[in-house]
DNA sequence: ACTTATGTCGCTTTGTTAGCTACAAGATTA
DNA sequence: TAATCTTGTAGCTAACAAAGCGACATAAGT
């Protein structure tokens, strides 16, 4: 046996170790049960779920429900056979794909760093959760534009249905009401309409002051009325349809 | 504003992105609040626990709490005016810090892949919880001792209490006990006892045949009666001690 | 046919989180 | 100085998840 094979053996640092161990693997979502009968099958190899059990400390019927969760969770394979035989997907693999995604998380936060940082711009983004508000709140957006409304959405269906008397009356009182929607979608009164099939979240403008962007299933939406974020977006949003070929003109 | 910085600021991505970062910070140990707090606080800069409560969507009374407990996880930093600030741990600096602790726990658990295979060895590693069954398994594998029982401690005192008729019992019997123990500590009948300084772990062999680890506080440990597992760690445990200044014979 | 092994289900207890109200203390304003 | 507002703490309830176990059904082995 290669001598850096026995430094590797260490039943000695496992000891120590184990609780360290049951704390990381607690910190990317096992339980304690999960992350016993995980760390049992590593040392293992493979098992049924009675030697797992055992070998993890764990109750023999409480190991049926853990060992499908971890399944579930990625962290071990099965084979169906009766018993069943579980196998653990190697530590440097969950390593790997688990940093990864943690890793690209806080990537993208990382870029979220002072978005809204207060220099300058006292307005804050307001989180607004829950379909009816969402939709309540687009249609106030809606009633308070006087130059110009602008609706993005891969899902129209839910805002024509209860904001079609709004957009008409919006572009009665002379609002530029520009609507980006997906092709064959019917859309309710408005100034422009351009069409696009890769539509992922509702985006609405008002009068370059007001500005939400909701998920697709308008679950949740970031509200603002901060002028620097909203013309930014205004920009972010429009520029692409000047350069797109000529809307269909309406009304 | 350069172009990767129009780039990087992108609050539709973010709308789609948010989910997916809060079941990511779930999974690294934050609750729903906490998560929320967070991405708030670095999307911000900086702010109240009012400003955080607002901008995250969560309760304002709330807040306190949940903001205490992201800075005690290091999520977070405060300063103790009045109203009291935060301000996040870097994303970056915490993406460090977390996959490094991650990649950490799976390197160990890479190493024990394995370990206790059943190839050739049918006899498996128990683990036995609560300090009571610990020291009692000490006492059965003292008494069932034949030729030859080790045992290296920093906790002598437990032990002695609890066995020091048995280590009588067993020298005057015939068996080679062999104690490790820490400078100036008192320890039971023996044969031989070698001192040292570094000890980490409770460790415990008799006749070769079956192997404890105790965890310092001895509450949990590791049980072995695997002839290959124990006579593995014998050959750890006594080989430093024929190298190592003589020591005191007794009895 | 009987026994053992395997697996599922449902229950209780405990702990955590979400969410809130009540209220105290400090700061600000009139 | 008193009133009001802001900040912060404490404690409560409800919901949910996890720990832990017993009862029991089914499959496999003797």
């Amino acid at each position: 046996m290669k001598s850096e094979k026995k430094n590797q053996f260490n039943l000695i640092e496992l000891a120590g170790d184990y609780s360290e161990i049951l704390i990381s693997l607690r910190r990317v979502g096992l339980s304690d049960y999960e992350s016993k009968a995980y760390i049992a099958l590593v040392a293992q190899g493979h098992g049924t779920a009675e030697e797992v059990a055992r070998i993890g400390g764990i109750p023999r019927t409480s190991s049926y429900k853990t060992l499908e969760s971890l399944r579930s969770k990625g962290f071990i394979r099965m084979n169906e056979s009766r018993p069943a035989l579980f196998y653990p997907v190697s530590p440097a693999e969950l390593k790997k794909t688990i940093t990864e995604a943690i890793g690209k998380a806080f990537d993208i936060l990382e870029n979220l760093h002072g978005v809204l940082s207060e220099k300058g711009m006292p307005q804050l983004v307001y989180t607004i959760m829950g379909k009816d508000k969402i939709l309540a709140k687009i249609g106030e957006m809606l009633d308070g534009a006087t130059a110009r409304f602008f609706l993005s959405t891969p899902s129209m269906a839910p805002i024509r249905t209860l904001h079609s008397q709004r957009f008409r009356e919006a572009v009665n009182r002379g609002v530029e009401v520009i609507i980006v929607a997906e092709p064959f979608v019917k859309v309710p009164d408005c100034t422009r309409v351009h069409r696009r099939s890769d539509l992922i979240a509702t985006d609405v403008i008002s009068d370059g002051r007001t500005a939400l962007i909701a998920s697709p299933d308008y679950s949740i939406c970031g509200y603002s009325d901060n002028p620097f974020l909203v013309g930014h977006l205004e920009v972010f949003m429009l520029s692409p349809l000047h350069e797109a070929h000529p809307p269909e003109a309406r009304s």
